[in-house]
DNA sequence: TGTACATCAGTGAACGCGCGTTCACTGATGTAC
DNA sequence: TGTACATCAGTGAACGCGCGTTCACTGATGTAC
């Protein structure tokens, strides 16, 4: 073959890759294939040795970002709560949670990428759930859960929003804190 | 004058009216002038006797949907909390809030509609202390306002991404009930 | 060892499409004389 | 009262653009004989 072994699989990641990024930072609208393979190095046709169509990869990649979620690991709770709000976290959505940066838009897709959503956003509730309660049963999600997960995604957003660093900064210490 | 007194201003509204919906409903991106013109029973090339260019439309919509916020009037601060946090809310985004409707993908623009965009952020922050808080002195945002504000977004956004009416319900309920 | 052919990731021109914006034009009304 | 002109909201053809997708082609490697 003219290419080494696992080449293929490599590329394909490395667009998957670029994709959850740049969704991350410009909104899923903002994400073309001209754009994504000129990024990763190729011309656009070679795109669809890789994929199906654009909304394949939208939904791979909106996976692929869920996976490295800051809540994953086996951080302290504390910790993972502190890294989600954190200064950090508002300012570079492209490394960051998948439901704060695009959980509305996510609501309005159809079809496969509405559906890598809705999963994202329940394993998300999980997540969450996980961390506070690691002992309790799975495939329950208690109402402390539930509330705080929406605490979380909402000042990561309002946070992003207001665009006023000192304001931000107590949207995120006063979410942290009711814990 | 071809047309009667105040017809430019009735029409003026009327399509930042329907792009006010439509942005809420389909997002910011979705909202073309072709289809906005349509709406409001005119063609595309009228447009620009009431707008500059898209931007200035699109803050209008904006400004003009965050208007008429779920918050605003002198309802009851439970009562107020209530709608936010209702069903009805989750399923109609186009004539809900526009920080859980349009936040994230807000966050991402430029120029004037992010000017508008930061604007509504901290005057919903603001609402919800005053209803929080209603004898307070302005200008001020308690932690609890900043904590009860994240969480109300972030459950409507939790909500409408889940795709499971049963869990959207609990989240809501989940979010009222820690108030 | 040499030759012919198959494989297949990637190339880049081409397509039809909807977009934002421009602009010469329309046509109903108001105004000047 | 009649005529010429100004006003201006709205029309629709036209523009250049970037998009998603298709497709004939390339060229390095592997395989058959």
């Amino acid at each position: 073959m003219r290419y080494p072994e696992g080449h293929k699989e490599n590329v394909s990641t490395r667009i998957v890759g670029a994709a959850a990024r740049a969704l991350r930072q410009d909104g899923i609208d903002a994400v073309s294939i001209p754009k994504l393979m000129k990024l990763a190095g190729l011309t656009h046709g070679g795109f669809y040795v890789h994929f199906r169509n654009r909304d394949e990869l939208i939904a791979k990649a909106v996976a692929h970002a869920a996976q490295a979620s800051l809540l994953a690991g086996d951080k302290p709770a504390a910790e993972a709560f502190d890294t989600y709000l954190s200064k950090e976290h508002a300012l570079h959505p492209e490394h960051g949670c998948v439901v704060a940066a695009l959980g509305a838009e996510g609501a309005r897709q159809t079809g496969p990428v509405r559906r890598a959503f809705a999963q994202i956003g329940r394993s998300f509730l999980r997540q969450v759930e996980r961390r506070l309660h690691p002992e309790a049963p799975k495939n329950r999600l208690s109402d402390e859960a539930l509330a705080t997960a929406s605490r979380m995604v909402g000042a990561i957003v309002l946070a992003r929003l207001v665009h006023d660093e000192a304001l931000a900064e107590r949207i995120l210490v006063a979410a942290k804190r009711c814990q």
